[in-house]
DNA sequence: TCTGTAGTTAAATCGTTGCTTAACTACTAA
DNA sequence: TTAGTAGTTAAGCAACGATTTAACTACAGA
């Protein structure tokens, strides 16, 4: 049997196993948000994405996008690539099922990252 | 191809198909409390709790979890069964697979409620 | 009628959070 | 050096939300 404090200090905040209810709800609370929602929607429909790029296709300002993504970034729902002076954002789509699988029981499948 | 304005005519909050970003975020919203959490939890394991056998597990007060229980209910995530004087909570499951399913692609198989 | 159980509701408190504005760093190119 | 692009951070405000307490309805049994 594996408890949930075990896995916790083997993914701090990344993936790979099932996090504890705590976690969970910080999880849920970055995607409560409309606006962060719609970012999140805006990666798991076009992947990769420059902040802003989503800011743009969003309406949104550079600020509240950054504003935003720290959220997700400190649920750890996103993934940073910095190529020159642009970063590009992508969904930690592991994450994400981990999280939902926990409720549903059912755990999708994910390719990679 | 079918649009989410139309979606939402069809189902205003229970279940059968996709929810609007509004919808989903509302829903997120309702799981994004440590303490509404667990209850679902509670519920996802136990199938159907009354609000004192919740309460009791939880080890809260009546009150707190007629205050949550509200909050899950107006998210469509619970159902309702009133039975003498006690009300019976169980999971709307179907409405979680299609939220979840709306982010990661992937909808899960849910047998009745 | 009185007591206990089950649940609901309102008020008050207090912390959190979403948004805007503005000032800031860092890199690139003319 | 100047201007433009990309991103970050802080301050302030308004709105929201989690919790506790207390008062309430409704029903069942002694």
């Amino acid at each position: 049997m594996v408890k949930n404090s075990d896995r916790k200090s083997i993914s701090s905040v990344n993936s790979l196993s099932k996090t504890d209810t705590e976690q969970r709800a910080k999880i849920f609370a970055a995607l409560a948000d409309p606006t962060r929602l719609r970012m999140v929607e805006l990666l798991a429909a076009q992947g990769e994405l420059s902040g802003s790029e989503i800011a743009n296709q969003m309406g949104i300002s550079l600020a509240l996008f950054c504003h935003h993504s720290r959220t997700l970034a400190e649920a750890g729902l996103i993934h940073i690539r910095r190529e020159g002076q642009t970063k590009y954002n992508s969904l930690n789509r592991s994450l994400l099922s981990d999280c939902f699988g926990s409720l549903t029981g059912c755990y999708g499948i994910t390719e990679g990252r």
